[in-house]
DNA sequence: CGGCTGATTCGACAAACGTCGATGTGCTGA
DNA sequence: TCAGCACATCGACGTTTGTCGAATCAGCCG
């Protein structure tokens, strides 16, 4: 191995798909991506999101981002659809849940919707 | 000025907002951009816009694209969502109905899930 | 004009969604 | 062990959404 690639960003598995202009979504790939759009298709949680995603080290306690208007039950309903979609992964540390964004998925999305290339 | 800068893309108007990762979207900004990502949350509408982003010529006729699983109607229900949210932009050219992408709205939503800056 | 084709609008309906209060679960500390 | 806090799940509810067939609108051509 060269000792020139010194880092490597996210080898894991990319999500999907060329960008949209390259070439057309197949069905099944249009019924994944669009899950995934569609889990930031409300306000609230593409609100908690950002709060995750902007919050300090890249992750957020749920304490720390409930506060966008709706019940505490909506926000964790919210929660759990962002983490079924992939974008969000939880854990439990004692008394609190850490939420962080889940890098390659977003960069996929992002790709997706790269145009110029 | 310098003439240095020789290439401006899209200079127009940018729909929204820093990376998602730099700053915490506003409730307005979360609505507005909530609605473009609902745009692209239907799989039907998903492979609509993917159709006509990766067509000759960055625009296709309604005709080129409507093979998508649905009735005609539907497919015109969607082709409005779509330019409802201003990701697509439609022109008659005598009999047929020509659509093509938004590119500078496109990349707002792009450049909002671009991570790592 | 009158008929044809492409595309949008209308009206209806079942399914999915967002929201809430009540309840349950998991952990901590007295 | 038990009270209290953080978070998740449940059940119910009104609203929004995706879909269709029927009807309508917009150009084209004989």
């Amino acid at each position: 191995m060269s000792n020139l690639e010194l880092v490597v960003l996210e080898p894991e598995t990319v999500p999907c798909c060329a960008p949209i202009t390259s070439e057309e979504l197949s069905a099944e790939d249009s019924v994944r991506m669009a899950a995934m759009f569609k889990a930031l298709a409300d306000p609230v949680r593409l609100r908690l999101f950002s709060k995750v995603a902007s919050h300090e080290g890249g992750e957020a306690c749920v304490c720390d981002i409930q506060d966008v208007g709706v019940s505490q039950p909506t926000v964790s309903h919210h929660l759990k659809k962002l983490r079924e979609a992939g974008l969000l992964t939880s854990e439990r540390r004692g008394t609190w849940v850490y939420y962080k964004v889940a890098p390659s998925v977003v960069a996929g999305m992002s790709a997706l919707l790269d145009l110029n290339r």
